[in-house]
DNA sequence: TTATCTGCAAAATGTTTGCAGCATA
DNA sequence: TATGCTGCAAACATTTTGCAGATAA
């Protein structure tokens, strides 16, 4: 990941250890679990590197209701999430086909699309497997 | 909107002032927009009959991406929102259609869905006219 | 060397809660 | 009258910011 001096950012330890820390994650994390994972690192320079990562489109950011923001690794390309409610694994869903409603929304309301979201909210199969919430 | 003694819930002039503020609003609300209109009810009242109505299902809890949840009136059965960059207007957006990517989501993952949330960005017609932001 | 980055602590923001008194049913 | 509601203020949780010192380039 020596995306950051590519950008003219600073290579510096502990963006190193907040970098490793949000590349170990597969699931959604929070900036506070960031920090409580990387002792080096102090908590602003946590949430600005988070932030770094948001504007560099590394991460994504996904809003649940409990307004806590999550975060994500962002993969490639235009896609949407689905969280599993139970252990919060985020997984990326990326045929999105929503475009047909989203003509439609333009259509009828007589507006212009500038983008959209879309959560999914399940329960994993190893959640499911482990039994009822 | 005789729902709150419907419900076993008090009739009080908080309340009242807090709903009548909620439903004079078109667009999304944030909580404390209601607490500034509403002189006559205190910060603590205004949250907690947010969240009555929540609770009710009179409004609905939108999470955009800046954190600050915002409301709107939820008008009857399931619907996503469109909400204006500009002015912040919600317009409801009934014909969901994403029906067949949950299915696909369900296949894909072997998870289950139990349930999904969109919101559309959008440039409302006025805001639209008016011209660029 | 110097602009950038860092940690700390304070501030800002948004929401919830404890409690004594008030008001509705 | 008795339970539920209210306002206040304090607590809380999360994120941002000011600043002096450290550090990468």
């Amino acid at each position: 990941m020596g995306r950051l001096e590519e950008r003219g950012y600073r290579n510096t330890g502990p963006r190193r250890a907040v970098v490793a820390a949000v590349l170990r994650h597969d699931d959604g994390f929070s900036a506070e679990d960031i920090h409580h994972e990387v002792a080096v690192a102090g908590r602003a320079t946590v949430y600005r590197t988070v932030r770094l990562l948001l504007d560099m489109g590394i991460i994504c950011k996904l809003a649940l209701l409990d307004g806590k923001p999550l975060y994500s690794l962002s993969h490639a390309g235009h896609h949407h999430h689905a969280v599993c409610l139970k252990c919060g694994a985020v997984t990326d869903v990326y045929n999105c086909g929503v475009d047909s409603l989203l003509d439609n929304v333009q259509l009828v309301t007589g507006s212009k699309v500038l983008g959209h979201r879309l959560e999914v909210f399940i329960l994993c199969p190893d959640c499911a497997a482990t039994g009822a919430p």
